[in-house]
DNA sequence: CCTGCCTGTATTGTATACAGCATGAATTCC
DNA sequence: GGAATTCATGCTGTATACAATACAGGCAGG
C-alpha cells in the first residue's frame, strides 16, 4: 500500500510538499538504498510538476538521503553502521562545542530559564512509576527542546546551522533512538542516566565549567550508540529506528 | 571594473557556470551582504536561463552564502567577525575529531605515505632562507591537501562530507589566512609554527594518542585567529582575507 | 562466437511561458 | 494633512516544451 505521503500540509509550496513527501517514500522503505530516483516516476506517483521535484531532489541530497550520480540523476543514499555511529559520536563532538562555548561565553537568562523548565518537565515524566507510549512520545518531544535550547544557549547562528545540518540524518537525532528502550527492561537505567547528564550539563555551564560541560554532552550522545546496539540485537525493535531502511549491513561497494 | 567570471570551465554544466559565476560576484563584493538578489538580473548579466540560476541560487544557500527570504528569493548573507571565530573554532572542532579517529581507528599505510610526503614538501618549504609569494600559494595548496589528507585518514565519509560543508565558507578554510603572514613580519615564526602542529599531530596519529591529536588539531586551527586579529588590525592586509567582503563589522540587526 | 559500433529510446538538463503574490505608489476618504 | 485602500508592476513559484546526453539492444564484422 503506498503511503500516499502527508499533503495534509495544504499550506505549504509544491517543492515542501514534494521534499516532504519524498522524504517519507524513502524512510518509508518505499524507495530503497541505491535505487536511482526517476523523475517522471516521481511525478506521476505524487502529481506535481517536474521543477519542484527536482528542487527537492536538490534539497533531499543537501540533507544527506540521496547523493547524485555521476551521469545526472540521484539515488538513494545507503548507510552502514558504522556510519551512524560516526554520526551520533559528530553530533556528540559539535553538542559538546557548543556546550563548551554555553559555559565560556555564559547564557542570556532567558534561555536558561526555558531550559530549567524543560529540565523539570523532564523531571516530573521520568519520576513516574510507569511510562506509557505517550509518555515516551512526550519525552521525545521535550528532549528534543532541551537540546535545541542548549543550541540556542551557545549563541552561535554558524554553529546552530551546522548542527541542524548534522542532524538532518534522523539516526543522528538527538531523540533518533529514545522510542528504544521504550520497549525494553533496560529503559528506566538509561533514561535515568541521559537525565543525569542533563542536569549535570546545566551546572556545569551554569559553573561556567566549559571542559566538563563538553566532556559531559559527548558521553551524553554516546548513550544513543548503547540504544543503537540493543536496537539491532533484538530484532522487534529494529524497525523503532528511524531511518532503519536506508541501513545496509554491508558497507557499500567502493566505486 | 565587473570580474566577468571564470567562463574558462566551458564543459561544465550551465548549473555548474552559474554556481561558480555567482560565487565570484559574491566575494568580489559585486553582491553586498544583505543585497537581495532578483533572478532576473542575474540572467541578464550571466546569459544563462533562470532554471539552472535558480539551481545554483538554491545551492549557494546550502553553501551558506545566502540566506533564504521568506517571502521568496535569496539575500546574500553578512558575517560578523565573531561568526568567524565561530567558524574557525569548529573548524578545529571538527578536525580534531577526525584527528582522534584516525588515531584511534588507524590509518591505512598507503594515506599515511601521502601525508608524510606533503609533510616533508611543506617542511622544505617552510625551510627556505626567504619566501617569494609564488612560495606562499604553493605552501596554501600543500597545506590544503595536507588538511585534506587527514580528513581522509580518518576514513569517515558522514565527517568528511560534513567537514566539507563547514568549510564551504572561505573564512572557515585551512587555507584561510595563510595569505596574511606573507606580508607581514611575523610571518616565519607562524609558520614554524603551524608546520610544528602538523609533525605533532602525525606524531600523535602513529603513536596512537587520540586526545594529543585531537587537542592539537584543535589548537593549531587556533592560528587562524591571530591571522584573522592581524589582517583586520593592518588596513592593508584586510583584502588579502578571502571574503572580507561578506564581514560587517557590526553584528545584523536582529529580526 | 565474441566484440565493437550504431541507432533508438528514455531520461535528465535547459529554456521559456504563465499564474499568483508581494511590494510600492498614488489616490481618495476621514 | 494623514492614513488606508486599491491598483499596477515586477517578482518568484510552477508548469511544460525542447534539446542533449547516456544507456541498451541489435546488427555486422572479425
Amino acid at each position: 500500500m503506498p503511503v500516499q505521503a502527508a499533503d495534509n500540509e495544504r499550506s505549504s509550496s509544491q517543492t515542501v510538499k514534494a521534499q516532504l513527501s519524498l522524504r517519507d517514500l524513502i524512510l518509508s522503505g518505499e524507495l530503497k538504498p541505491g535505487d536511482r530516483i526517476s523523475e517522471l516516476s516521481v511525478v506521476e506517483r505524487l502529481g506535481i510538476s517536474r521543477t519542484p521535484i527536482r528542487m527537492a531532489l536538490v534539497r533531499l541530497e543537501e540533507e544527506g538521503f540521496l547523493e547524485a550520480i555521476p551521469s545526472g540523476g540521484f539515488a538513494v543514499k545507503a548507510f552502514s553502521e558504522r556510519d551512524i555511529h560516526d554520526a551520533i559520536e559528530m553530533r556528540g563532538t559539535l553538542e559538546g562545542f557548543a556546550a563548551r562555548l554555553a559555559a565560556e561565553r555564559g547564557v542570556r537568562n532567558a534561555v536558561m530559564l526555558e531550559i530549567k523548565d524543560r529540565l523539570a518537565q523532564l523531571d516530573e515524566l521520568v519520576g513516574r512509576p510507569t511510562l506509557s507510549v505517550d509518555d515516551f512520545s512526550q519525552y521525545v518531544g521535550l528532549n528534543g527542546q532541551f537540546h535545541a535550547l542548549l543550541i540556542d544557549a551557545a549563541d552561535s547562528p554558524v554553529l546552530a546551522r551546522q548542527i541542524d545540518r548534522a542532524l538532518n540524518l534522523p539516526f543522528a537525532s538527538p531523540s533518533g533512538f529514545v522510542m528504544v528502550p521504550a520497549m525494553l527492561p533496560e529503559a528506566r537505567k538509561i533514561l535515568t542516566i541521559a537525565q543525569d547528564h542533563h542536569h549535570c550539563v546545566v551546572r556545569a555551564i551554569e559553573e561556567r565549567e566549559g571542559a566538563r560541560a563538553e566532556a559531559l554532552m559527548r558521553e551524553h550522545a554516546r548513550l544513543a550508540h548503547r540504544n543503537l546496539q540493543l536496537a539491532f540485537r533484538n530484532q522487534g525493535t529494529r524497525d523503532l529506528v528511524p531511518g532503519a531502511v536506508l541501513i545496509r549491513k554491508a558497507v557499500p561497494a567502493r566505486y
